[in-house]
DNA sequence: TTGTTTTGTGCGTTATAATGTATATTTTTT
DNA sequence: AAAAAATATACATTATAACGCACAAAACAA
């Protein structure tokens, strides 16, 4: 899935309808073909940094404006069309639901663990702290030098300064939820 | 002349250093390729949005920081490698030098008309204006229903919420500088 | 309604973003 | 110094952004 341009998207659709723009108004007024700002807007193709930036210098709008979701939208994520972010064959997968973001003081990830495997994640700082919920299978979690059993449906905060050590020792696969923070 | 892409070039390799990362780490981090970030940061080509979405999600820095010129940046513009951003073969050619951006007040540009030709350009909102400085030649300005001429040397300010004339009535080429502004 | 104009979409082509692998370069170690 | 490791670049390939032109759809007028 495609989160930003799907942004600008909306976004820039918004924009040209408010100002009662055409297409062709817009293609005049930034440089870029009115075929690319209507595949923009329908987001059947994603622009390079440099077209989104005559867009936003031609339309003098904010870059934030095109490529930030409007907070108030509902976002849905479909983990069919989530890739795995990170993943190793055969060992685990990682998704983002939520990655980082400017405005918020948060971050929500999925995992899964085949069985018998693990992860091993390097700290993330200092003040980072993890709270995760197991929805199936068991976890075995390595953090601050303690092992922690965390069974499905099972929650657990803990400290990510230093390294740490996500293990499925079970026979079944295991997923859980990760909601990252800092501070 | 690529403006942002080379602000991205820059400022994503001086985040990287100064986080004393390689660009396995940051391609490990984020999700891009080594190659691609390399050629990023050399500027040899230009992310689309959803790369430097990518980027920053997984850099945990605001879109904002890779787009955006450092304030104390110089900026040359050269003129060579500024592609004439409108411009019709034989009658004029429009070239921005300074376009908009959120963090100033005002654009700059260049124009020059053929002898003989003339363009017209639509208002550009209440409360705008142009600051006009003749390089060579003399321009005959039509703005709010008066006609200006504008010798080589001479400057005129005038408001835009109308269409105006820019009208080259002599032999020789005409140049001219416009700052625009509003509010 | 029908013709006329305006606005948006589809499609073929070209330019180039993005990747993986191999090579070169730099840095570190011995 | 050379050898080893870490890091950055070059190159070949694939996927796709960007464009122009032709067509379709919608809005407007007669």
């Amino acid at each position: 899935m495609e989160y930003i341009s799907q942004n600008v998207a909306r976004n820039l659709k918004h924009i040209r309808k408010t100002r009662k723009m055409s297409l062709e108004d817009v293609a005049e007024q930034t440089g870029v073909s009115k075929s690319m700002l209507g595949q923009i807007e329908r987001g059947e193709s994603i622009p390079t940094v440099e077209t989104l930036g005559k867009i936003v210098s031609g339309l003098r709008i904010p870059f934030t404006s095109l490529v930030n979701a409007a907070n108030t939208d509902i976002i849905i994520v479909n983990k069919d069309e989530l890739l795995p972010f990170k993943s190793m064959e055969g060992e685990y997968e990682f998704y983002e639901y939520f990655p980082y973001e400017e405005s918020r003081t948060f971050e929500i990830y999925m995992m899964q663990i085949y069985p018998n495997r693990k992860n091993i994640s390097g700290g993330h700082g200092e003040n980072t702290f993890e709270y995760l919920t197991v929805i199936t299978g068991t976890l075995t979690l390595e953090a601050d030098g303690k092992i922690y059993e965390i069974k499905e449906g099972d929650s657990i905060r803990f400290p990510t300064h230093g390294d740490h050590i996500y293990a499925n020792n079970t026979g079944e696969m295991v997923k859980f939820i990760i909601t990252f923070t800092w501070n």
